[in-house]
DNA sequence: TTCGTGATGACACCTGGTGTCATCACCATA
DNA sequence: TATGGTGATGACACCAGGTGTCATCACGAA
């Protein structure tokens, strides 16, 4: 046996998921979600760097594959079929198992303008790094801006879609149709 | 003479723009902006419902000019024409005395995570609303939200380039363009 | 003169977040 | 076995953002 329980992370964040469903995620303190894991206000931000980041967790390694998708795609890819590449190793991260926590953190999330904010930011990231890596691959930066945003779009709906009650397609066939859908729609704007 | 100063939200806004610039956004408490500007940082919260929100203040009134304008396209306006309408409008309110200002709260914002947060946010209004007034025109969900975020990537190529230094070009100029180059590279994404 | 109103000050309070030091199981090495 | 280093945690003090509440006081209306 070690000295701590194991998982503290996970005890965290289960800690959190808990509260936040119970008692709405303004009237939960950091000290009590450490206390029902087990541990102290202290070691809370030791794992997460503030107390929104427990719902964000986990988000850290979609840059890293939608960048690298996006470079290894083939020289003779378009910017949006690199896109769609992107996504699709990106969602395919996302098994049916992580979809009932997708729905739970999406409920606590999208009622509150703090973690909006939070949520906004990990998009941008997002996008951000799919438009850098488009630039590495020579797009110039209308285009590679505007590819990304498009994908972060179709990223979103596809996720909105995917935690939609009585859903059971899987993440990664969602986004993929999402974005046909927006290409399909570039069409008509103008 | 009345009890009190008059311009009690410009004073604080003022305040705090001089000391972020003397010394940084986070070295700066809301007691020193209140105190800078005569008063207490009870009355600075009474005027900003947070400390980064001085720096955003001034914003509400462009999403009621963006979703007006678009709701008075005419009829026949394709969803980028009115898009094109309803960034005019907004940003013929910027007019060059406000560019000097514009550049110093970008400079604030731009190295800090909170407060890119917060202008996420505020990009994010600003968008929902276009494209909420793109669906009240009738624009079916994929093409507004996408047109509405083309918008908004124009909002903000063309803020960027009217606060670069040397720039002297009008910001509606310089959005229009911006949206005019989105609209070409939609033809290039493939 | 009197009364209501609105903006402010004063003050206590809570909570998110950080700095710092002590503690103690675990591990490697002698 | 002994010894010393390391890493995760606890304990505790502290700061700053943000809120609730009550008192104050100029101003305008009646």
């Amino acid at each position: 046996m070690s000295r701590w329980e194991p998982n503290t992370r996970e005890r965290l964040l289960d800690a959190a998921l808990d509260l936040f469903g119970e008692r709405g995620y303004d009237d939960v303190t950091v000290a009590e979600i450490a206390e029902r894991a087990g541990l102290t206000k202290r070691t809370f931000f030791r794992h997460f760097s503030d107390k929104r980041e427990v719902l964000f967790a986990g988000q850290e390694p979609l840059s890293r594959i939608l960048a690298e998708t996006i470079a290894g795609a083939p020289a003779a890819a378009t910017p949006i079929e690199a896109i769609a590449a992107a996504l699709t190793a990106a969602a395919e991260a996302f098994g049916p198992e992580r979809r009932e926590r997708g729905r739970q953190v999406q409920s606590v999330v999208s009622g509150h303008s703090d973690l909006r904010e939070r949520e906004l930011l990990k998009h941008a990231t997002l996008t951000g790094a799919m438009a850098g890596a488009l630039r590495e691959r020579g797009v110039a930066d209308p285009a590679a801006s505007l590819a990304a945003e498009i994908g972060g779009l179709a990223f979103s709906t596809g996720f909105h879609r995917w935690i939609a009650p009585g859903s059971d397609r899987a993440f990664a066939e969602l986004v993929r149709e999402a974005l046909d859908e927006l290409v399909a729609a570039t069409a008509t704007l103008g």
